[in-house]
RNA sequence: GCGGGUGUGGUGGAAUUGGUAGACACGUCAGACUUAGGAUCUGAUGCCGCAAGGUGUGGGGGUUCGAGUCCCUUCACCCGCACCA
């Protein structure tokens, strides 16, 4: 056979995986399940570079690993093809989206087959496929169909609302529902005209259209999510967000908080992660409160978690934004508002985050009445009160808390103390542990807890507030205002929408002319001439019949990226099910996944949104599982390191990192692959690559030579620091790549990229090949002899290591422990079949290529994949004897050689009578002597 | 400000969970084989010291026979959230 020819050998298994379909899972085995899957990524048209693979490689190694185990292993991969920069693309280049996508589908996959994983493509999904999205589509269609029934804590079809209203109207019903639905008994229900139950029915259910205000962001055109704007700006793009009102799609997600903190209990994810979502859910108890305004009928409503501190109370704050503010506003005091509202809806969302310090704010002229003391307090405005959190006013206690302590001392805002033994003339007290209340007429002189009690109670008699649990989390807005996402399933009859029946799904995304919103402002779709739907037919017919009395014109909006991602690890189940997103039968066998593997940058998107599609399928009696995980991990990325020349400013030239001086200096990105490792620029390559360099001068060091300067930052074109993964399979081999990007550190870690250390990992898998190969390291030579007791040894070792570390995700440690196994076993000229055959299993998840050529050359038939995994046997390592250390007063002075087997009265015997112990105590007699088994024997003298 | 994390040689990182710190790898140095080496093999390599020895896991303190690991304190860096009433 010869050398180790790592390039045809990983191109020969390749074909023979694709070819004999051995990853295939099976929907019907009778083995132990295992789920393993990654997220699937966005095919941009970048490719894959090597940091995308980590996440990858550990999940493999773990599927594989598992398959040895003998388990049925679901381990799947497809792509999350919906996305903005396909559109960007498309409405530069008049290229359709799904063209691009699917070229760079092409490129994705045939670098993810040169790593060799074990995916199972007969289950690909693309989210922009029709016969995937249609049950995207689905879904929205049964969540439209059903509302949040707070009795029993689950959805349920809206057919048993409507049956209730008839029955009894909505007054005792407890469903997650629009803040403002009127009271209605079951004989205003069954008098109100179909349409009006129809808008009625729209404020219960888990879809609903609604006017919200939203994220605008005018530079994509379109809303964003919460979660979509970092710092006040666009995730994509970085680009400024505003608030605007318009009529969206939601997702009720808020009816499912408490569940959705609650199931994080009982899944085994990352502390961090959870905390972010706890923190993205923030839940906190407290109570709201109703404060009559004076003269006039209205009421306001506040969310408080310190009801104890109500007799504090001495103004009330309202966001610029609330909708009472204009109507109380004494005509005094109007000129003042209006120009203080408008100022702030002037400053962006940005604006107002980064100056928190500044105090502003201004008196409405109105009063409200305390509930207790019936005392007039002044109502404010002002902008540290939030529109988008609780009911967008508060009671300001000046006393106890900071921010309202600050806004009264600004305006010179009485702060009356209702603190025992606390001096409030400088900060506020919210220590509300230490807090015992006083001045506070019935509850003066309790704590915190009891106060809060009495207080709701009393509060609840007088019909002015009640006990209360406030979420941060708002309902997700669910329309986009873009081409290339998923379309509704849905038509407007008289403004009202409408569900097209499931079974006339897909609806296909219909073809446009251009990718941009239309002049009048519609989004992309409003350019569609084919876009209306037939009721007759149950078809898409062309725009212009839509004065037909069975055509009527179809949602122009479409699906959020994370539609498509909330449920595709359950359509992998049974992904070529054209009647089912998959049937019960395989939902039931395979349940959910075992273990995910992705970023943490989707805590409080994709992981909140698939949590809540999954419990939403589980209450209506789709899915066998209300959690889509149980195990996750979060791998850490892997960055760039970026290599930069200096240009002296204003000059065309370039100088030398080393020589920079005082020059002033501008920092340019060269491309990384024109570097060597000694940090040196090829002078030449980079003239070539950047032209208008061509005529640069360099200043070079003085032995000639030219430094860049590195720095760590993510990888990514703009930045020329892009390693990609096909380069390295061309110069090392899969099986190198794999195991080194395995070896650069912990899974969880981030870190920068580097190929320094790649040599070592490559001439370990040479050195492994060697060992199978004999003296002239070529020829085949594996011998059915018995094996030395010492390579037994180390087997065993080296068995029990790598499945410890397989099994806490240790892989890093494991790459080492196949080092020192393969060069002791080198050392010994071990060439039995005994250890060689076992070596070759354990190895195979790390290294699959080079493992079934070996074990191909060991004379077995197909592949190694599913061949059971080594057992450990602790009897190789037995030894009838141990060296131990022996220390006084904790410093080590030599080691002694004892039997495995003493008890520990006779280890001290035996360590007392040694000589050098007697060297050591000099006729002094030892205070004690520790014996801990197995380890240091400690004389302590 | 709140929450979470990390700090170990020139570098990436190990450390049986309280038991000989620095495994393994890179790099460096020396040697061997070579026309050559960016190939292969052997050896050395935390720091100070010729050596004996001393010292050493961001700093300071503590518990312990014994601390990288536990406790207190302090510093530095990274990542979330950020006026949440």
């Amino acid at each position: 056979m010869g050398k180790y020819h790592f390039n045809d050998i990983e191109r020969k298994w390749q074909k023979f995986w694709a070819k004999n379909q051995t990853f295939k899972a099976d929907n019907h085995s009778a083995l132990p399940k295992y789920y393993v899957l990654d997220m699937f990524p966005y095919p941009s048209g970048a490719g894959l570079h090597v940091g995308h693979p980590l996440g990858y490689i550990a999940s493999d190694i773990y599927a594989r690993y598992k398959r040895h185990k003998g388990f049925n292993v679901l381990h799947p991969m497809g792509y999350d093809s919906f996305g903005l920069p396909a559109e960007q693309y498309a409405i530069q280049t008049g290229q359709h989206p799904r063209k691009t996508t699917e070229e760079n589908i092409a490129r994705y996959r045939e670098q993810l087959d040169k790593i060799g994983f074990s995916f199972d493509w007969s289950r690909e999904v693309r989210t922009s496929d029709p016969a995937y999205y249609r049950w995207t589509q689905w879904i929205f269609i049964q969540l439209f169909e059903s509302w949040y029934d707070q009795e029993v804590d689950k959805a349920r079809p809206i057919s048993d609302l409507i049956a209730k209203f008839a029955a009894e109207g909505n007054a005792q019903i407890q469903a997650a529902c629009d803040a403002e639905t009127p009271i209605f008994s079951a004989a205003d229900w069954n008098g109100f005209a179909a349409e009006k139950q129809q808008e009625i029915l729209l404020k219960y259910r888990l879809t609903y259209l609604a006017e919200t205000e939203v994220n605008w962001c005018p530079a994509l055109g379109t809303v964003l999510a919460n979660d979509e704007i970092v710092n006040g700006v666009s995730e994509r793009g970085g680009h400024p967000v505003v608030r605007k009102k318009m009529m969206q799609w939601s997702m009720r997600i808020t009816a499912y908080a408490q569940r959705l903190l609650d199931g994080l209990q009982k899944i085994d994810w990352p502390q961090p992660l959870k905390d972010s979502q706890i923190n993205w859910i923030g839940r906190s108890e407290g109570a709201s409160v109703r404060f009559k305004v004076k003269d006039y009928g209205d009421w306001i409503e506040v969310f408080t978690t310190r009801p104890d501190t109500i007799f504090g109370v001495s103004f009330m704050t309202l966001a610029p934004e609330h909708e009472l503010v204009a109507k109380i506003t004494t005509p005094a005091q109007s000129a003042e508002v209006t120009t203080y509202i408008e100022a702030t809806s002037k400053r962006s969302e940005r604006e107002r985050m980064a100056d928190v310090k500044t105090i502003s704010g201004v008196f409405t002229g109105a009063y409200a009445e305390h509930p207790f003391t019936g005392e007039a307090i002044p109502i404010w405005i002002g902008d540290y009160v939030l529109a988008g959190y609780g009911t967008g006013a508060v009671m300001a206690v000046p006393c106890g808390d900071q921010r309202d302590y600050d806004f009264a001392k600004h305006f010179h805002l009485p702060i009356p103390n209702i603190f025992g033994g606390v001096d409030v003339s400088e900060e506020a007290f919210s220590d509300k542990e230490n807090t015992i209340i006083a001045n506070s007429d019935f509850i003066s002189g309790l704590p915190y807890k009891q106060a809060t009690k009495k207080v709701i109670a009393e509060l609840e008699n007088i019909g002015q507030g009640k006990g209360k649990i406030n979420y941060r989390l708002r309902d997700a807005v669910f329309s986009r205002q873009r081409y290339w996402g998923e379309p509704f399933p849905v038509y407007y009859q008289n403004g009202l929408p409408q569900m097209i029946d499931a079974q006339h799904l897909p609806l296909t995304l219909p073809d446009v002319e251009k990718y941009l919103p239309t002049e009048e402002g519609e989004p992309p779709l409003g350019r569609a001439t084919v876009w209306a739907w037939d009721t007759d037919k149950n078809a898409v017919v062309a725009n212009e019949l839509i004065d037909e009395k069975t055509v009527f014109p179809l949602e122009l909006n479409t699906m959020p990226g994370w539609a498509g991602s909330s449920c595709y690890m359950f359509r992998y189940m049974d992904a070529r099910n054209e009647k089912e997103l998959a049937s019960k039968e395989t939902l039931d066998y395979w349940q959910n996944v075992d273990l995910y593997l992705g970023g943490s940058e989707h805590a409080t998107g994709h992981l909140l949104y698939t949590r809540f599609w999954t419990k939403f399928l589980y209450d209506r009696g789709y899915f066998a599982v209300d959690e889509p995980a149980k195990k996750l991990i979060n791998q850490g990325m892997i960055l760039g390191e970026s290599a930069f020349v200096f240009r002296i400013e204003g000059t065309n030239k370039l100088i030398s990192s080393n020589m920079k001086g005082n020059n002033n200096i501008q920092p340019i990105h060269a491309d990384v692959s024109l570097v060597n490792l000694q940090n040196e620029l090829d002078i030449e390559a980079f003239k070539n690559w950047r032209p208008e360099f061509q005529d640069a001068e360099f200043i070079t060091e003085e032995d000639g030579t030219f430094n860049v300067s590195r720095e760590v930052e993510k990888m990514s074109k703009s930045k020329y620091n892009v390693v990609n993964p096909d380069d390295i399979c061309q110069q090392y081999g899969a099986d190198t790549l794999r195991m080194y990007e395995m070896f650069l550190g912990p899974l969880e870690q981030a870190k920068p990229w580097s190929t320094a250390g790649i040599t070592g990992v490559h001439s370990f898998l040479k050195k492994l090949w060697k060992l199978y190969h004999g003296a002239d390291g070529e020829t085949f030579t594996v011998s059915d002899g018995p094996a030395f007791k010492d390579s037994l040894k180390i087997l065993h070792k080296t068995i029990k290591k790598v499945e410890e570390d397989i099994e806490n995700f240790s892989f890093n440690t494991s790459v080492s422990t196949f080092m020192i196994a393969v060069n002791e076993l080198t050392t010994q000229k071990c060439n039995a079949r005994e250890v060689l055959e076992p070596l070759a299993v354990l190895i195979s998840p790390y290294a699959p290529h080079i493992a079934e050529e070996l074990w191909s050359l060991l004379g077995h038939e197909g592949s190694i994949a599913r061949v059971p995994f080594p057992k450990f046997d602790a009897q190789h390592l037995v030894e009838s004897s141990k060296e131990y250390p022996v220390s006084f007063n904790g410093k080590m002075r030599f080691t002694m050689e004892l039997p495995l087997d003493l008890t520990h009265a006779e280890i001290e015997a035996a360590v007392l009578a040694h000589e050098k112990t007697q060297e050591q105590l000099q006729g002094r007699i030892p205070k004690k002597v520790i014996v801990v088994p197995g380890k240091i024997i400690n004389i302590v003298g």
